[in-house]
DNA sequence: GATGAATGAGTATTCATTCAT
DNA sequence: AATGAATGAATACTCATTCAT
């Protein structure tokens, strides 16, 4: 949308000694302190220095730039999310439409984890979000998802099924997203995944009997 | 989310008069112009005083502070939305989701217009996003649809129902925000539209079939 | 010959008011003496803002950079060298070699008045030395010099003359800066400028026997 | 001109075995590259360690700081350059003046080999130009053309024939310096250098004349 | 009311140098 | 001897906001 910087983004080293992998996650442990505790605007290198009790210096040691720090944090957020939702969908033992509804519940619970943190973190996206590293980790979320689709949907014509895919797979991240900013009750959560659930499969349904 | 500034974000004073109100429009039109063309990092006071042809001084008259003309723009924005929405749901004379689907459509068309400025608003959310006034914008066009809903699941038992309002108008305007930050053409737009009303009605059947 | 920014170094804005003006002479001259006294590595806007007794954003509402600074002060010194060598060269009553012997001993002399200053500033030319505004003032200079030159020699043929025009040029100001690095008595200026001369003149009345 | 570090510049150890040698070669070898590539300003000890394939602390270990190595580019260039000025000075058979011209031809054409790197060196004189041991260098240099200037003007009163050394020699080398910074071709280096030594010949008939 | 000059805290990033391993 | 991780001071530049005129 508007014009935004471009750099790379990925690690700057390789931590490959013991030390440097306990400092990698020591400053990534501080950066989502920090981001929970100050938000994203006064999410600083030096705040985080600071926090995980490093120098600045050391900070750029294992980090190129700023935006490198908060891409890591989603990307690694993305990484989990993404292994957890791929196992799911795995169970191919589990009727299609139930994986379905479990993958909405693991999602949307799992958003409101750290919901504090995610959300200061999305406030940060500006920083990070068109990186091509960031845009390859989300391509690749879609092409797992997409294989599921197409044993869900069969008969429907691959257009149609990309669309769906493509609602879907946003309605999941963007109204997950949208709703875990606000406090919320485990029976709350519960709710609103069901009935995010219920959508999808009457859309499912749909679909599939055209 | 995160703590962020509490500072009244109203506008400071009623504009009365005739050159009060066109300060305060040729302001946010030149606001417009500056997220659209320079994006929300680069989004300051004095390039906003510039582009109207007034002084920073002047735009502090009308607007306490940065956050406030931001507020003002997404408030306007909401207001028309709302408005245009609420035009579609009360032709009472044209079958509810027909009507729905019509709303859909507006909707999404309308956010990919000047996507621009309103992705650069978008990142610059954090900046007026927890001020009452905007809650309660967004509170007021909840209430316009749930009044529609009641009118499309009349049998459905509140709690539900509120879920479904709850989880359509998020979606709406979440993904709807997510879909028009990529360029589109006319044709995907309608494709999209077309999908989300689709299941939309999906669930809306769903529901009343119960 | 090495990579350099080009950014724009000339003023931002226009003092047309008289505090304005008051400021700019104030930071002007708080930037000699922090060049004279710290030397070129150690002259940052901080140093200068605070020398000058103002605010580092009233340096940047006046410059937009740090070359800026120095750029203006050294065009300002060029303009103030220019204006006195045409002066000397204008005198058309006093036979050509007598004003070329004069000028050389003004503009010696000249290099070492303040000779800290300068030596500072030529050490930071790498950040002005190629903006283009920068080239501009050293070229009005090599013209005046020419029309010089063509009356000394005027039977000789346009290139040789060219290439005399840019020697004794190019030797009067590198070897003066050079000369002028050093503290210097007034009688070793004097005894410098005449010996300077006297290659001039040589140099000069051989190309006219040819 | 202005307050410098005044630590020792020159090698912290005498490279006595073969394997150091290599190492204080490579390094200054990369540090040319460098310095050609990178400019003064990027010139840093850590990317001169990783373009030599050493680490920082081997560096360190063969030169005291950062102006070391700059100096000691600088001080081999003058000790390669004065040689060369030697040789040719030295030929006894040649006529004097004759020998000065191709003295001429020889120092221009050399500063004008790799002057992206000298030029950049010379960015960087503010670093180590103060040194003692780069005084001593040039002085060597300085020592060696009084021989010849005696020889060339055996007549002329001590006190002029050292003003005509200092003169001839600073506008060799500061000329040569200013000259080299902008690209030339063969015809121009040679057109160049033709008349330095003709402004030199004249210079030095006077003086013998008188 | 209007102006716009002045403020100065705040930010990302670099780099010479050291020193424990 | 060699390494390279760690340091942290230093720097240029921005921008929301105020207030004297």
């Amino acid at each position: 949308m508007t014009p935004r910087q471009t750099a790379r983004i990925s690690s700057r080293k390789q931590p490959q000694q013991a030390r440097s992998t306990e400092l990698v996650a020591a400053i990534l442990q501080a950066a989502i302190q920090v981001l929970a505790k100050e938000g994203a605007t006064r999410f600083t290198t030096a705040r985080v220095a600071e926090k995980a009790g490093v120098s600045v210096g050391s900070v750029y040691q294992y980090f190129p730039n700023k935006a490198a720090i908060l891409f890591r944090l989603q990307s690694d957020e993305w990484q989990q999310t993404t292994q957890m939702l791929c196992d799911i969908l795995d169970k191919t033992d589990t009727p299609p439409l139930t994986r379905l509804r479990t993958l909405v519940h693991a999602f949307i619970h799992s958003e409101c984890e750290e919901a504090q943190m995610r959300g200061a973190l999305s406030d940060a996206a500006p920083l990070y979000r068109d990186a091509p590293e960031a845009l390859e980790v989300r391509a690749a979320g879609r092409r797992a998802f997409q294989g599921f689709m197409l044993e869900l949907l069969p008969e429907v014509p691959e257009s149609h099924r990309a669309l769906a895919c493509d609602l879907i797979l946003t309605t999941l991240s963007s109204v997950g997203k949208d709703f875990s900013c606000s406090p919320r009750t485990a029976a709350d959560i519960t709710a609103y995944a069901d009935g995010m659930a219920d959508m999808f499969h009457a859309y499912v349904n749909t679909l599939n009997q055209r």
